[in-house]
DNA sequence: GTGTATTCTGACCAAATATTCAAGTTTTGT
DNA sequence: ACAAAACTTGAATATTTGGTCAGAATACAC
């Protein structure tokens, strides 16, 4: 879909192709989270890419195209990122480790996080069937690990879903709500440290949920 | 600011205002929950409300100021149907009834919820304003509030601006980003009884977090 | 070096949309 | 009942913006 002409005789894009798209594709993203969705124009985005705006739609068909681009790039990311639970290690490791990768790509990549809940809150098409295609079959496997550990007795039976979903509201809040946030700590911009602050706060409020004792991590 | 010509002579707007103002309002509120800050034209919210497009303009000039009336009363709603924490009734009951007031609000008046998050997130200026002027003085009430309790050893030491981040983030999560919970709990629409749930789930993670013994309400 | 495929880009177009206006209609105060 | 104020609304306007195109420039294969 995000190759208009026809590609090279065979495998590689050309380096030129490659190289503009990346370009692109990082500056749409950045403009993207920063005006809205909709607010932006493929205009803003030549600009700042330093690039004429029939040039982005060299690449890029239509402004849509573009943002869906801009959107797999994002769940991929968020799917690969993130590593899967391992039975073996309990309960408290996966959780903790879970928590912490999450807030730390929050952090690293507030720009992702921000276009994935605009899109997630304007319910655009592209990414709910992303989620009904991957995230729920991802749960599922979540979901049996986690059962496997409350009949091993290491943690107290609770509802995998609303556990996931709350997990990611508050991880994902800090760089989606960023505004709402740095106005409450009362704070210009935030530093690793709070990030390292919410990592505390969050396990411990799940790992108590769970009835796991804390790590002293 | 959302009135464009001279007032009726003295107190009270006109019947026909008053009545018009709030059918805009209202429907402006629906529909920019449904397509979007900027997606929105006053011509949808003239159509749904049916209503020439002009006669929205006559009543506000221009489509910020609509969305920021909009705004306003979503954010005095916020403020105002929360009630204020009441230190003799201790932090459980508190909290409980807090969380539990909150995903109420949540549920009952998804639309708004939903804008206010589109305007955080798009970091209308309108909305930071609003936040800075009343909810760091509330933050700061609960806070002096949450003081006294731990002193009085009803509750462990936590930091309160976490909390309020951390409650805010789970209990708008679910009229927010209900797509997204959709697909997770597999249901076509959220029903009370999901709000009962995640109200149960809250609860108990924010108590146990607290240290607070869980009431069984 | 030559020709072909790819990339670049200024100019242009059509559709969408916020906003204005002026001429009508209704309501209201007295 | 009458005039002033408030309200209504179809039509016009100005601007923004996504998208096209044709020809120029460049890279590439041989």
């Amino acid at each position: 879909m995000s190759d208009s002409p026809k590609r090279p005789k065979n495998q590689l894009k050309s380096h030129i192709r490659a190289q503009n798209q990346e370009l692109i594709l990082c500056t749409a993203e950045r403009v993207f989270a920063r005006q809205g969705l909709a607010k932006t124009t493929t205009q803003m985005i030549a600009d700042e890419a330093g690039l004429p705006k029939a040039n982005i739609h060299y690449y890029y068909r239509s402004k849509k195209d573009l943002l869906e681009a801009v959107l797999e790039r994002i769940l991929q990311l968020w799917l690969d990122s993130v590593s899967q639970f391992n039975v073996e290690l309990g309960p408290c490791h996966n959780l903790t480790r879970y928590i912490s990768e999450k807030l730390e790509q929050s952090r690293l990549n507030p720009n992702a996080s921000k276009v994935f809940a605009m899109a997630l809150i304007g319910e655009e098409p592209f990414v709910l069937d992303y989620l009904r295609r991957y995230f729920v079959e991802e749960l599922q496997k979540e979901k049996s690990t986690i059962n496997t550990w409350v009949e091993q007795g290491l943690m107290k039976p609770v509802s995998v879903e609303h556990l996931f979903i709350n997990i990611w509201a508050m991880t994902q809040t800090y760089a989606d709500f960023d505004a709402q946030v740095k106005i409450l700590l009362q704070k210009e911009t935030l530093e690793e440290e709070d990030f390292m602050q919410a990592k505390q706060f969050v396990t411990r409020m799940v790992l108590l949920s769970c009835g796991i004792e804390e790590a002293r991590t």
